[in-house]
DNA sequence: CGTAAGTGCTACAGTCGAGTGACAGTTAGC
DNA sequence: GCTAACTGTCACTCGACTGTAGCACTTACG
């Protein structure tokens, strides 16, 4: 099914003939497992929810020292995204599933504010940009660094939105000039 | 036109008559004035265009100073966001529109080259990975930070991009604490 | 060997959107 | 009032996709 969810990532509007075609298999074999498309595309969407559940659990947001949870997360992201890249926002019709992925948002909203107030994130920022940021930031990293590992990536992407990228703050360990230089 | 590029930025894939439908006029109309879809968003895409290649022109990227080129450059880009919300990337058929947009790309990391010889940026980084943060910053801020006029953006997305969001380093002047709170 | 499950393939109806044609109504300028 | 340009509307063809039906084939299992 994962095959399914990368040509998904690459076109969300992709017929099920494409999907089919990319796993593998034929069309009609599709609707013998999901009875509609729009299943499939739940099926998808969950199976992409409960990775991010796994990966928040893992991370032990709640408990785990504030710098400890935030690179555990990244990482665990990272991975998920790279397992199943497909973006969705659009096609959350069910309730449930968009449900879900509220709690999770929150779960990473409640996180982040717990950063704030621990001292490891800057307070006073507008409402919503710290817990966009960080989630785009994994995402370029899942994308577009595909050279780097997810731990590899995650150094970056904390340091990144911890330090920023300007030359007045310090480069991460493990991270610096020429050590995880990607190709183009 | 505007009206039916903001269409298109949330539904990439709406149809002529929805397109037309939000833009107080018969989906008939469109035809008259494009000959198909594709030259539709070919002219939406241009515009769009046309906007970044201004931008950039008035930000003098080459000559001037690293530091205001950079926040001239956010502040236009993010103006031109919220004019032309139109995302692209799947739409690229046309080899012109496609040569031009290359152009800005490169440009715009020509520039961010140099802001590292100069010092603002931090050498050593990954390939690509600064190119591609600083545009996913102007997206969120245009997106979802409607409250903040696009100079107020910039102060934080040149912060950001800079200092990151950790607790260590310099609130931008003007946006601190209560200054540039924007509704959830 | 025989059966059952799963799959591929062809064919079909229904829907939706793109694009076109023809006609009627409206507005501006003479 | 008359004309020209623009627009709205109805009606159509064409193509692509969804979802379903039926049949043939392969594989595994007893």
């Amino acid at each position: 099914m994962t095959t399914g969810a990368r040509m998904l990532a690459a076109d969300p509007a992709a017929s099920i003939t494409a999907i089919a075609a990319e796993a593998g298999m034929d069309r009609r074999t599709v609707y013998r497992r999901f009875a509609s498309r729009e299943e499939l595309l739940t099926a998808i969407y969950e199976a992409r929810l409960t990775a991010i559940e796994q990966a928040t659990e893992d991370a032990r947001l709640h408990e785990a020292p504030v710098a400890v949870a935030l690179h555990r997360y990244v990482e665990g992201i990272i991975g998920v995204n790279r397992t199943w890249p497909v973006d969705l926002g659009r096609m959350l019709a069910d309730e449930p599933v968009r449900e879900r992925r509220d709690r999770s948002y929150r779960e990473l909203t409640d996180f982040l504010r717990r950063a704030t107030d621990e001292g490891l994130i800057r307070p006073g920022l507008p409402d919503g940009w710290v817990s966009r940021v960080l989630p785009q930031l994994m995402g370029i990293a899942s994308r577009d660094l595909t050279d780097l590992s997810p731990a590899q990536a995650a150094d970056l992407v904390v340091d990144t939105f911890l330090h920023g990228l300007g030359a007045g703050a310090a480069a991460p360990r493990g991270a610096g000039p020429g050590g995880t230089r990607a190709a183009g």
